[in-house]
DNA sequence: CGTCTTTGACCCGCGC
DNA sequence: GCGCGGGTCAAAGACG
């Protein structure tokens, strides 16, 4: 496979890196979701790492060690739809290995499958039963800056080091990555991410669905 | 048979 | 300029 005869930007990632504007898009300035979910201890036991399953359907295409964190880190992209460009990185917490951290980037360009529970069948795959415990947790944050989010990151780093609690540890690493931006702003972006799972309806599943709380952190 | 996962290699951005 | 680390591609195998 040496022979990669045309450049990767051409393909649906480019979104980060345009080549037509002379803006260089840093490949990082994308918007992104980052949820932690907390998931049961019989994790181990199950496929996709206990991967919950919103009710998108994923494709994993990739999977990489990640520097520091005895976990290797997932990419999944949309296949719900073809040509989503919706991805998405689920990654354990390095503290904590019953945490997963699930990175969500760019937006759903159609619109979210029904959640009923029937039309969930539709799109999920059998693979990801729902017998698998997971806990969702406490904390969903938005970044719309990849510079904000690499403060954000060491900070993080900063806390995952110096505590190895779990639960109250993610939150107040959380509490530390809600950036400070007003909330006209938090709330535009939330707008621009109405296809993203942060709707009520996604809510209102996963809270049926797994029977767990899962808390929106959001700046009052 | 079609779709998805796995896995190694490649590419690119960033820090030093 | 170089090396490292992260992100993606694509072939092959596995599975339903």
């Amino acid at each position: 496979m040496e022979s990669k005869t045309f450049p990767k930007q051409d393909s649906e990632e480019s979104l980060e890196l345009k080549p037509e504007t002379n803006e260089p898009r840093k490949r990082k300035m994308v918007q992104k979701t980052v949820v932690m979910v907390k998931i049961g201890e019989n994790v181990s036991k199950l496929k996709n790492e206990g991967l919950p399953s919103d009710f998108w359907s994923w494709r994993k295409y990739g999977q990489k060690p990640i520097k520091g964190s005895p976990h290797p880190r997932g990419y999944y992209r949309c296949s719900t739809c073809k040509g989503c460009l919706a991805k998405k990185q689920v990654e354990r917490c390095r503290t904590d290995a019953s945490m997963l951290i699930i990175t969500y980037t760019s937006t759903h360009n159609h619109p979210a499958p029904n959640h009923v529970p029937s039309s969930t069948n539709l799109v999920q795959k059998p693979k990801q039963p729902e017998t698998q415990n997971i806990e969702y947790d406490p904390s969903i944050l938005t970044l719309k800056e990849e510079d904000q989010e690499r403060k954000q990151e060491k900070l993080n780093h900063n806390v995952s080091t110096m505590t190895s609690h779990d639960n109250g540890t993610n939150e107040e690493k959380f509490n530390y990555l809600q950036s400070p931006t007003p909330k006209s702003e938090e709330l535009d972006f939330f707008d621009e991410l109405e296809e993203l799972p942060m709707s009520s309806s996604f809510l209102d599943y996963t809270r049926s669905s797994f029977s767990n709380e899962m808390i929106p952190v959001v700046p009052s």
